[in-house]
RNA sequence: GCCGGGAUGGCGGAAUUGGUAGACGCACGGGACUCAAAAUCCCGCGAUGGUGACAUCAUGGGGGUUCGAUUCCCCCUCCCGGCACCA
């Protein structure tokens, strides 16, 4: 055995040794119950960033540590290789976006094997192969079949210079990205997945995921909106000119009678109308267009509105309300119009109150009054007045007469809505998935037939960034109709990316399957078991992923309804920030790893500077590492210098999964340093001769108590080890509770050959409970420890119950609840025994003398507490 | 604005079911080894007072429940994340 820990070496060595007996290549045939262990795949963007080496070695640690516990463990890799950054590199560079796409793959594939992850690599696969996005055509037309799969029209932010639709990314303060000119909204034809028809569904069985965390399941439900209401019809003023009545969706009927005005969307089919013969209604109508489509710059923007001059009938009072336009009304809910009730909601409230229209309260709390003139909208529910045959009603009673009293003359009923809206998936880019329809001028859209699938994307065109590629490749949108033979039209929108990753995890069960999409082994192996990503895709990805699971379960193809059976949303990784602002006002950012801490007293850092001049750089705070802020860090440097199985460990060490992780230089030493003395521990033993350990039954009453101390700690640890693993997931705890016991073992010095064995147990399982998270140094270790025989081939170690079992315990002693000192009772001690010891401590003695003993808590094993 | 999560030493964090606040690591200080440095090893390390044993204070702020609160309840401040003007 060397002296010193050489890390290239020995991960060079284990990784060989694990790919030649290539023990992560898994198969369905095995007896052992099976664990599906599912990092989200990543962008192959160019290389590996520290949030997929965390995100990779927590559902490493897993895998591993489920392999030991007797399961037959699949851990996966893949390429979500479909986007928009392919596109970007191919305008900047020229490179064709499949090129660029494969060559970072390549490279990102050595970087995971680096890290010694132990995937099965036999499964891999790239969602921009032909032979995986085929059969997203396929489900598709299967979809289109079943009707979830339906054309309307959308809208998208256009570019009129470059002729071309930009992602919401690609809109910079309502400019193109590359022209600079104004994005304009446009409405164009696009598929939708009626993911709504799901809706029901995918509210109710967040239900049966016990192992989401609960602030996921809020969010998604939170997205998918559900609201019981009522839908209202207010008919037309005919004499004012209204040319149809007014659906609007209100989940407040009980105030229907407080509404004063009614408002649409900018783009509903009344307000164009009224626009015909008003230009300034018109432009105002125009100035929406050109305003935002991101929802959350929507929220944000002042509330504008025009009168339209039109009237409607209120459906109960017969009253003639005013129809408004109003920019806070989105067409993409409800019905694209709202009832107003200033009084009652806070928008319209503003609105009102902008444009001096009446706000006329009919809402008042059950106890007390409303203080009239309302200086904001009462919102709670409360009791009616003012409200005709309905006054006097609870808001829950009076939304019942209402809804009816409309439901009698026809203009309501009861409505359930949801928030969430169907999913489109066209997108008119180059570098995705290709739509597999065909327009022909005779059959209009018709399917391509499947065994004309796929519809192979040609992958040497280059993008120039204006319009969609495939527009202008005619030997791609050149194709014959199907049915009637002539001349057609290759559809030229691909799929929404969201769409490759909604299913990728179900075909790694059956990567190798060519002449289906999925096939049984899907069925052994999902659900996954565990779940590894970021928060951030807390919503989308997981919503499409299960909605997809349902569809494919409704066509038969899969057996589970829900894809994933637990989950772990892990945090980000931050850096610290510095810069300096230049002469010109501008921000220089400098690399963390350029620049160094600089302190003044004790152990307090009050600044930093840049090593390359020696001047004072200033510190931004902790963000998450970014090329922008330049404070990110390279994992490939990190494993060159320290080896794979640092990276590893300082990551699962400096904070818990969930948690954000704050990079720190000194803290990668301090692992590294850690794993020195492992090493050094194992090599002082070895050298002196490796013996058997104390497996099995022992004579532990004879053992000095220092030593039976020791075993205690070590059987404790791995108690404890295992509960932090398995279910609480705290690796930072995990390797803290082992770094203490290594700290006590270090203390036995001690040639006799019973410490010996205890010391050679002690080390064997160290180095078992620590081979999830450092599994190199853990493999070569294990080696020497027991010459002929492999880690991987080891069972996870449990605890022995003879030596946990303690003849005296410890007990703290407080006084008014403050720790005051400790006793060593019997473990079988009654309470009168343990309170005598307490009390005739000296120290307690002392602390008591002169007061009087009013109480005396004992919790049994843990502390006695004395009432004075 | 709404929803969710937080706030503990110089720093990252620990305290799992209401029971020893600060495990473990980093930084820092002191010492050993060395011609010297690095590496390594040992010791110390919340604040205040005290030679010391100890005592008092301390988990963002204020109140409450309890023998006992970082943990539970109420109010407030600040920070982070998400979002939906959702009728």
């Amino acid at each position: 055995m060397q002296e010193k820990y050489h890390p290239q070496e020995i991960e060079q060595q284990a990784q060989q040794d694990w790919q030649e007996r290539a023990v992560f290549n898994v198969s369905e045939t095995s007896d052992k119950p099976k664990y599906y262990c599912l990092s989200m795949f990543p962008y192959p963007s160019g290389k590996l960033h520290m949030g997929h080496v965390r995100n990779y070695t927590i559902g490493d640690v897993l895998s591993r540590y489920r392999r030991m516990q007797g399961y037959n463990v699949l851990q996966p890799m893949g390429w979500d290789a479909f986007g928009l950054p392919a596109e970007n590199a191919a305008i900047q560079r020229g490179v064709p976006p499949a090129k660029w796409t494969y060559d970072n793959i390549a490279y990102m594939r050595s970087q995971l094997q680096s890290l010694g992850f132990g995937i099965d690599w036999k499964r891999e696969l790239a969602t921009c192969e032909p032979d995986y996005y085929r059969w997203n055509q396929w489900l598709f037309l299967r979809m289109l079949e079943k009707g979830i799969a339906y054309q309307k029209t959308q809208v998208v932010n256009w570019d009129p210079v470059d002729q071309t639709v930009l992602a919401n990314e690609q809109v910079i303060d309502g400019c193109g990205w590359r022209t600079g000119a104004p994005v304009e909204k446009r409405e164009i034809p696009g598929y939708y997945l009626a993911i709504t028809k799901y809706a029901d569904e995918l509210l109710t069985d967040l239900d049966r995921l016990p192992g989401w965390p609960e602030r996921v399941k809020t969010m998604q439900a939170n997205w998918i909106g559900k609201s019981y209401g009522v839908d209202i019809t207010f008919p037309p003023d005919t004499a004012s000119g209204m040319p149809q009545a007014l659906k609007v969706f209100t989940t407040r009927a009980d105030t229907l009678m407080g509404a004063t005005y009614v408002a649409v969307a900018a783009e509903h089919p009344v307000a164009l109308h009224a626009a015909h013969d008003n230009p300034e209604l018109a432009a105002f109508i125009e100035a929406c267009r050109h305003g935002a489509t991101i929802e959350a710059e929507l929220a944000t923007q002042e509330k504008k509105g025009m009168a339209t001059g039109l009237y409607v009938i209120h459906p109960l009072t017969s009253e003639r309300l005013p129809v408004w336009v109003a920019n806070y009304v989105l067409m993409s809910y409800g019905e694209g119009a709202v009832m107003a009730v200033p009084a009652h909601d806070e928008r319209d409230f503003d609105f009102a109150s902008q444009y001096a229209l009446p706000i006329k309260p009919v809402i008042k709390p059950e106890s007390g009054e409303l203080s009239i003139p309302l200086v904001q909208a009462y919102t709670e529910y409360g009791v009616t007045f003012d409200s005709g045959e309905f006054s006097g009603l609870e808001s829950a009673a009076a939304i019942d007469a209402i809804a009816l009293a409309l439901a009698q003359k026809g203009l309501g009923e009861k409505r359930v809505r949801y928030r969430l809206r169907d999913w489109g998936i066209s997108r008119q880019r180059y570098w995705g998935c290709p739509i597999p329809l065909i327009h022909c001028n005779h059959c209009g859209v018709v399917p391509v037939p499947d065994d004309q699938l796929p519809v192979v994307l040609p992958e040497d065109v280059v993008p120039d960034g204006s319009g969609n590629p495939l527009a202008k490749t005619p030997s791609f949108y050149e194709c014959i109709c199907p049915r009637c033979r002539h001349q057609a039209r290759r559809e030229t929108d691909t799929m929404d990316t969201f769409v490759d990753s909604s299913w990728y995890f179900i075909r790694y069960a059956c990567a190798d399957q060519h002449a289906s999409m999925v096939d049984r082994r899907a069925d052994y192996w999902l659900p996954v078991d565990q779940y590894i990503g970021g928060i951030e895709h807390a919503i989308l990805h997981l919503l499409y992923s299960r909605f997809w699971s349902k569809v494919m379960r409704d066509l038969g193809l899969v057996s589970f309804d829900e894809p994933f059976s637990n989950l772990l949303t892990q945090g980000m990784v931050l850096n610290e920030i510095f810069f300096r602002k230049t002469g010109n006002g501008r921000i220089q950012y400098y690399n963390p790893s350029e620049v160094d801490p600089w302190y003044e007293g004790e152990g307090k850092r009050s600044g930093a500077i840049l090593r390359a001049d020696g001047q004072p750089v200033e510190s931004g705070g902790i963000g998450t590492m970014s090329k922008s802020k330049n404070n990110g860090v390279d994992p490939q440097e990190i494993v060159e210098h320290y080896g794979a199985d640092t990276a590893r460990l300082f990551m699962m060490f400096a904070s818990p999964p969930t948690q954000t992780l704050e990079w720190s230089d000194a803290g990668v030493e301090g692992a590294f340093r850690f794993l020195k003395r492992l090493w050094r521990q194992v090599y002082l033993h070895v050298q002196q001769g490796i013996v058997a350990s104390t497996i099995g039954p022992i004579q532990h009453h004879e053992y000095p108590a220092e030593w039976k101390t020791l075993r205690y700690q070590l059987h404790q640890t791995i108690s404890k080890v295992t509960d932090d693993l398995e279910r609480r997931h705290t690796f930072n705890t995990a390797i803290a509770a082992v770094m203490e016991l290594m700290n006590e073992m270090a203390k036995l010095q001690d040639t006799d050959p019973d410490v010996r064995q205890l010391i050679q147990e002690a080390l064997e399982n160290i180095v078992l409970l620590l081979s999830p998270i450092v599994p190199h140094i853990c493999h070569a270790l294990w080696r020497e420890l027991r010459p002929g025989t492999e880690l991987l081939d080891q069972p996870w170690p449990k605890a022995d119950s003879q030596a946990l079992v303690q003849d005296e315990i410890e007990l703290v002693v407080q006084i008014n609840g403050k720790l005051r000192g400790r006793i060593r009772v019997a473990k079988e001690a009654d309470h009168a025994a343990i309170e005598q010891t307490a009390l005739d401590h000296e120290h307690i003695q002392r602390s008591i003398a002169g007061q009087s003993v009013r109480r005396v808590v004992i919790v049994p094993g843990k502390l006695v507490n004395i009432v004075v």
